[in-house]
DNA sequence: GTCTATATTCCGATAGAC
DNA sequence: GTCTATCGGAATATAGAC
């Protein structure tokens, strides 16, 4: 069962990563769920409560998918890792980090707050399974696990946006040489 | 000499990549400038005029600068790829790529197509000094010149956001390390 | 919890004087 | 080219009935 307030987060995520914060609207939300918009404020009073129920949400599923990998192996969390990113672009959606980071001059200090939280542990889990693998033997490369974490999560974040406009293909061959990259011993 | 066509042109792009495309209004431009919002509708009629105006600016920039560039050295080309960054990194703003691309679904047509326009010749830019880097021994890498450059623009345009989450200082680890890894020989 | 009704503000855009 | 004045619409948010 899935309540109201779940159905309006739920819209709320696709509507942001879909159209931006600014460009959705309360209005929206209603049309898709079909309940007014004062009904929405009785959940969350204004916008904000609402953008920061959502990333909340993500900050949820994000500890659960640490909780879930903490014992698998660097690989597997890799896949992981990947596969996210996978699943947005076959929703033609970008990623939260993504679309929110664009407009943070126009959003409030909490949601600001929030998003950089959801960042950091982000980037820490990926700085994580990065730093076991190279210790095991199975990831190769030459600069700390955290510059080597922001490179590949900026490669997959933005390039769910370029390959929008540069051809849909470039997702796949990045997402694939990012892999190659990483497993490839350099004798 | 400066005319008002220019001048608002040049305060859309910097409210644009500050605040992003549905967040910025003529309004913003009245106060910036001096002038009454009617006054924008004359020289611009409408919002996506300008935003399309906003573009062909761009473009007309990475044309000149193709041209300036084009007998210069393969590294001479990458140091004026990353310093391009690092200016908008310094002035705190994304690039115009990375802001637009988050509001795609709700752009017209004729401005998604000149920000594609755009992303495919700066993208035909980077992988052309590429490729002439690698066949003249200067730059090392294992994929197509594309993909490399799709992976240099993506690591680029999102550091340029994620360290205003991250750190600050992580957008220098970023350029560095990406200039390393392209100077460094694999034996 | 959800509704109707409304307050308030802001937006893009247009008409017409100067 | 720039102005004043204004239109029509949409946004967030609130009050109060049910």
């Amino acid at each position: 069962m899935t309540t109201t307030r779940e159905n309006i987060i739920h819209e709320a995520d696709y509507l942001v990563r879909n159209n931006g914060y600014n460009a959705f609207s309360f209005k929206d939300i209603s049309y898709a769920i079909g309940i007014k918009t004062a009904s929405i404020h009785y959940h969350f009073p204004t916008k904000s409560d609402l953008a920061i129920a959502v990333l909340e949400e993500h900050l949820s599923i994000l500890e659960k998918t640490r909780e879930c990998y903490k014992n698998k192996t660097p690989l597997e969390n890799l896949d992981k890792f990947l596969s996210i990113y996978s699943q947005i672009k076959k929703e033609n959606k970008v990623c939260i980090v993504g679309s929110l980071a664009t407009d943070l001059n126009t959003v409030d200090e909490k949601i600001k707050g929030k998003l950089k939280t959801f960042a950091l542990a982000f980037l820490d889990w990926v700085a994580a399974f990065l730093e076991k693998g190279r210790k095991e033997h199975i990831f190769h490369f030459d600069c700390t696990p955290r510059i080597k974490a922001l490179l590949i999560i900026s490669n997959m974040l933005a390039i769910l946006q370029l390959s929008r406009l540069t051809g849909q293909e470039d997702f796949e061959n990045v997402k694939k040489t990012i892999k190659n990259e990483l497993l490839k011993k350099m004798i």
